[in-house]
DNA sequence: TATGAATGAGCGTTCATTCAT
DNA sequence: TATGAATGAACGCTCATTCAT
């Protein structure tokens, strides 16, 4: 009866999902660390017992954050990369998108970067594993323009991808909403930057 | 005598310094949070109580890491902003020198774009303004550079330095001493890359 | 199995008495500060954590000491200040009482006298507040005979009422049970002496 | 040169004296085992080893703001009691006299009645004896009014000491100077009040 | 007389996790 | 499915005291 008050409503996200949201922007403002189980439930409004029953552990939490912001990020590269177009317009295009994805995942995306040491070891290589190979196929587009000419051969194209994930990386650390530019115009600023940086 | 064996022989460097050496290894190695205390001073072959003589916390440590490199950084980048050259030849030797620096203290690197945010309120702050005054350095010479019709001008000088520093901040999570290229050439790379992608 | 041994019996007092019980008594013996949380959980044969779920901190076990006391002697006070008899019958019931109730929680007593400053300064202004009231009270009564005569009147009440809870506070540094007096004893004296004094 | 700067004034106090005096004040306002030793140095404008120098432990200090306080009071008592006068007013001397002297080293006082129990065993007991030495002085002014037929036999004079001198020891815990009655005041009063309480 | 670096032992507190219900 | 009492291990920090100088 009471308890029936509690129930969630039809349109609620299910309790898994509910979790992840609140650790997502509970890790994102005050780190995993400082975040204890206990505030990440009493946020979401159950307990610990019903998390637990979800996930494993804290450290389950953070994987799968982890997890899905890749799985999303790596199927958009993959319909973009085998779409039409040249190297440099479909690497354009994943530059865009990339940051689109970053600026509309914020926080998972802090998280990301901030907390990645912070997984065991198993899990830390699981998604290395998984970011490499989203690494290897946009490095693939950028060696694509490179023999095709569009593209300066003598930087070597990891180094480029790097060069460019490395900056898309850290817009978690300065950016905020509201400010002078848009998301969107900082994604193209930044992909003009790049493409313009791999020119002849 | 037992003790005076263990007491520093006169080339060693003061406890202080020694601390903070410990614990930028330990700290780029295992995380901030994952490195008590106990294991720092045991590592530096003293107690705790020898720590908090000369840091008033485990913050304290991570501060003062900051700090030095900041200072080592900021000292690099004035002599170079105010010496001669056009705008293009100084920000290419800044580029290149921000970049030998960080791969020279790459475990100072590596723990300040990592734990930056598990400093205190007021120290993060402080830290944040210096930070901030070595950008806008960086950004005056981009300006210049601007200005002399040395570099496009339809992307905003504080854009392009967030887009160069988060590429080298980066650097401490994929490059590893003793890999295909050596730090002098990644750095070589990286300026290109920079600079190109500013030429009109 | 095993574990089934070391739970609680039927009869027993839940955690949170037994807790309070314990400290009561060991605060009592050696002081706030010389009792640690860990002395106070290893008696009542729990560990810290099992404390910690009940009590936010060592503190609030002094608090609720305090507070638990303090409600018994309101009560006390109240159901003898509201009752039949003369102010002069009703002072001397409550002179008597609280004596009473100070003997049979000696401990509880001790520690409020001896730690009440070591509480934070919150708790310790609540506490005040609350002891205020039970002081402002018991001034009621002496009031009242000096009203209708019984009491002399040159003595400020306030001070009459200061004077006699000092003596009666200070119970605790100088009884032992099972001395030369008996408990009542000492509490018919107190309220001669005080009563007396209060004669025109 | 500059060290002779720091030396202190001719009509300064020797450093013993300066420290029991910075010391008493620091219990008194934060409790004795709040105020660390690094504190009281401090304060007192000289490093840990000084203190170490004249005092042997963190508990000689106490014990020697014990120690003078008592035997001030002690030779008090014996100038009054070894006076002229009937023994009620020789004890009216005394008992107006012991307030004064605790209003006048109030700070002392609270110190002496919240951390006696801090004391090491052979201190404590040490204090104790010459603390019943004192109460036996003041106990043999009742009892030769007793006999004399001033006062009431039927209280037992131990009894009405301790009566007292509970009201007396607990007036650090409310009086503030600068309140509605002086502290001369307040002394008669409850001079009043013991003595009219003793009275036939 | 006085310094201050260093010790060593202890303390209050936190927290992910387990498990009987 | 879910609860919440309880565990157990660790952690950051404090502080009276010592001692070479």
């Amino acid at each position: 009866m009471t308890q029936a008050a509690e129930r969630r409503a039809p349109g609620d996200p299910p309790l898994p999902d509910r979790l992840l949201a609140v650790a997502t922007r509970m890790f994102a403002e005050k780190g995993f660390g400082n975040t204890s189980v206990q505030e990440i439930v009493e946020a979401a409004g159950v307990t610990k017992g019903a998390m637990y029953h979800y996930f494993g552990s804290k450290d389950d939490l953070l994987y799968e954050i982890y997890h899905r912001l890749l799985g999303l990020q790596t199927s958009h590269l993959e319909r973009i990369a085998d779409g039409p177009g040249t190297a440099e317009e479909r690497l354009r295009a994943a530059a865009v998108d990339v940051l689109d994805t970053s600026f509309r995942h914020l926080d998972a995306f802090v998280v990301f970067f901030r907390s990645l040491h912070l997984l065991s070891r198993d899990r830390r290589e699981a998604v290395r594993a998984e970011r490499r190979a989203y690494h290897e196929r946009f490095r693939g587009l950028v060696e694509e323009g490179q023999r095709e000419g569009a593209f300066r051969a003598d930087v070597p194209a990891d180094l480029a991808v790097h060069f460019f994930f490395g900056a898309v990386h850290q817009i978690g650390t300065w950016y905020r909403p509201g400010g002078r530019l848009e998301a969107e115009a900082i994604s193209e600023h930044y992909a003009d930057l790049f493409l313009n940086g791999l020119r002849n």
